[in-house]
DNA sequence: TAAATTATTATACAGATGTATAGACAGTTG
DNA sequence: CAACTGTCTATACATCTGTATAATAATTTA
């Protein structure tokens, strides 16, 4: 009788909701023959499922450069050889974890950008979000800020392409905010993206801190961000 | 006869006033002992010498977790073993490597202040600075940079230490400053820590673009430094 | 001179890695 | 039923890794 030296281990998926949708991205990386074959023995194991093995195996210092063939493939619970079916090597699937956070952290944004529509701060909130994913288990945030400074010309790039949506995002927000208060802003455009440089940058620091220490960070950089945000207003008086 | 298979290999040495000589800071790494042995044979390479070897492996991209002890050894002409006489494993070594590259910038820092002492703009003085260093072939700047996102816990304490001595630095420089123009800044060393970072993220963002994308960045980096300056001035009235 | 001491070396070994090869499995199509 | 086809597995191999061991080289000390 046939027994399988590679068993499958469980593990977390996300929801499907969370794949990729934007056509820049996925054009990005090799795509997925989406139809299905039509002869042959099936796929006993998805492309997800190894992206989840090698997201679990990347914890939060971790590289993807640092990624063996082989480990991924034991953590998937497959032959080595079988990674090959999936892609091309481990470059390919490290462009693949990078897509997905992306596109994941670009959902959560989306949902995230309906609190700020209330009342509350934008730069409260702002932060609020960027803490939680950074503290979030799934690691996505921390995967794009590690990867942009590591990795090879298409990391980075996918990196600058979430920073610049976040900047979007908040510029006009701020616009509208400001205006609703009667103020108005020098250059809003380089205050959202200092903004989010900063926020990103001082996320990055804090993270793996403990809570307290966290904390300080967040309340540091709120400090900081009204900074900006009164130099601004200054600076469009004179 | 006797015929090594290793030959060393000619390397850029750095001068030696580049070396740490902050306390605190050599106390975290392992100390090379400063007294030459009194007795045996004396060692035919110096820390230093690997370290310029393990400098020249990292190109701009690379981090330093990937060197390998064989490696780096390879090229630093020695066998294997001798690594161990120097550094007790690769961490070590890498340690190693952020601290030169953060002593080194800060002694071409503190070179580079001096010419702010004249009446040009400090502001505009540092930036210039960084991005010379940005562009420089050592790629020290690079490798503080890098590492302070990927490596482990010690790793991003050793890059944190040297962004707190620019810090430092920079808040005096503000604070005398200030004082000489008759302002008075709010929470000084959050400004500089918030120029520091903002500083940091908008270089490692412009690394390896041309000519003109990095002179657009210094130019944006300097006006939201100089909104934090104006935003920190009219806190400090409030 | 000889002894002591330390740096360096060659050799070796166990483990991991990427990948080539050939065959076993599970479906589809005739 | 038997081909065909694509997926998977086991095995193997050359290479690289970190490190243990023992021997050698170069210097100081007695």
């Amino acid at each position: 009788m046939f027994f399988s030296l590679y068993t499958k281990n469980t593990l977390s998926r996300v929801p499907a909701c969370m794949s990729s949708s934007d056509p820049k991205l996925t054009a990005l990386v090799a795509l997925e023959p989406e139809i299905r074959q039509t002869q042959g023995r099936p796929t006993s194991i998805s492309r997800e499922e190894i992206i989840d093995a090698a997201l679990a195996l990347v914890g939060p210092h971790r590289s993807v450069s640092t990624l063996s063939l082989r480990e991924v493939a034991r953590a998937a619970g497959i032959a080595p050889n079988s990674f090959y079916r999936h892609f091309r090597d481990v470059d390919e699937l490290a462009i693949a974890l990078i897509e997905r956070a992306g596109s994941t952290l670009r959902s959560i944004i989306g949902e995230a950008r309906q609190r700020v529509s209330a009342e509350r701060s934008v730069v409260q909130t702002s932060m609020e979000v960027f803490m939680e994913q950074l503290a979030a288990e799934h690691g996505y945030l921390q995967l794009l800020l590690r990867e942009g400074k590591v990795g090879s010309t298409a990391f980075k790039q996918a990196v600058e392409q979430q920073l610049c949506f976040f900047e979007r995002e908040l510029q006009t927000d701020l616009v509208r905010l400001e205006q609703q208060h009667g103020h108005q802003l020098y250059a809003p455009e380089l205050v959202a993206k200092a903004i989010t440089r900063l926020v990103f940058a001082m996320g990055a620091q804090s993270v793996g801190e403990d809570m307290i220490t966290q904390q300080l960070s967040v309340q540091q950089t709120v400090d900081m961000i009204h900074m900006i945000i009164s130099g601004a207003r200054q600076m469009a008086k004179a």
